[in-house]
DNA sequence: TTAATATCAGTAACAATTACTATTATTGAT
DNA sequence: ATCAATAATAGTAATTGTTACTGATATTAA
């Protein structure tokens, strides 16, 4: 067991993650602290990055293509992604373990954990197409 | 719009997702039409599971970690993966359109489809490891 | 202050996938 | 059947996202 150490670094890319609400990558987080640490490195960032989520500090999504996405927000909630802007924002389901419940019903395995991801078209994409949510 | 062409490498990768039971990787389609092809391109393996993708006739199903795994099974359902041996496995759920109606009702955004992916530990590491489903 | 060592920046390596190119196969029209 | 048009191929190079390595630096507890 190696005991953890602080490190300025690690503090900055957790304090960007847990501000900003745009479910960044690894290369937002990267462009997002080189003012305050002008020559950080890349690799610190994932390093820090998949620290942070061993820690339970922030989560990991990943997206199905493209990057993976980081997420200050470490209660269990769902996922949309626009699958015309590419966005991502949180969903929060009134009873999310339903899910888990019923599909342990037939299946015989033991499930610990799960993730689930709505695609469609965000709010912002409907206004811009003049479409309904409902059509 | 370019028309398609037929070619017996794309009908045979094809048929060998589809006769595959193991979600298998690019890689797995790869070595298992060898036989058959011996010198078709990785490449040409790619590209031609995603046209079969993009035809609606196989999905694609990303993991989060390691190379993306293709399903002939091509009816709305989940996976679950083995956490411990890393196999996936089909999840038929009921009601797969409850948990997209509940998603709406505080959603202000279009959701047109999603994935809802288990992680555990299936039947067989259970039994390696003597141990209980509810435990 | 010092010794131990976690973390760093920088860079190289890696795995999965995609793009490029000259050649081959398929197709529809003659 | 032959032929021109072009989609698809094999082979390879390039790209992307991420991880591993290395010698230097920063943090910590004594």
């Amino acid at each position: 067991m190696t005991t953890l150490k602080y490190s300025r670094q690690r503090e900055c890319i957790r304090d960007y993650v847990r501000n900003c609400h745009q479910h960044p990558t690894a290369d937002n987080v990267y462009a997002g602290i080189k003012e305050e640490f002008p020559n950080i490195s890349l690799g610190t960032v994932y390093r820090n990055l998949s620290l942070l989520v061993e820690l339970g500090e922030i989560t990991k999504i990943s997206t199905g293509n493209g990057p993976d996405r980081f997420d200050c927000n470490t209660r269990p909630h769902s996922h949309f992604i626009c699958t015309c802007c590419h966005c991502i924002q949180d969903i929060e389901m009134a009873d999310m373990d339903y899910i888990a419940r019923k599909a342990s019903e037939n299946f015989d395995g033991k499930i610990l954990a799960y993730t689930t991801t709505f695609y469609g078209i965000c709010k912002n994409c409907l206004d811009e197409k003049n479409l309904q949510k409902s059509s």
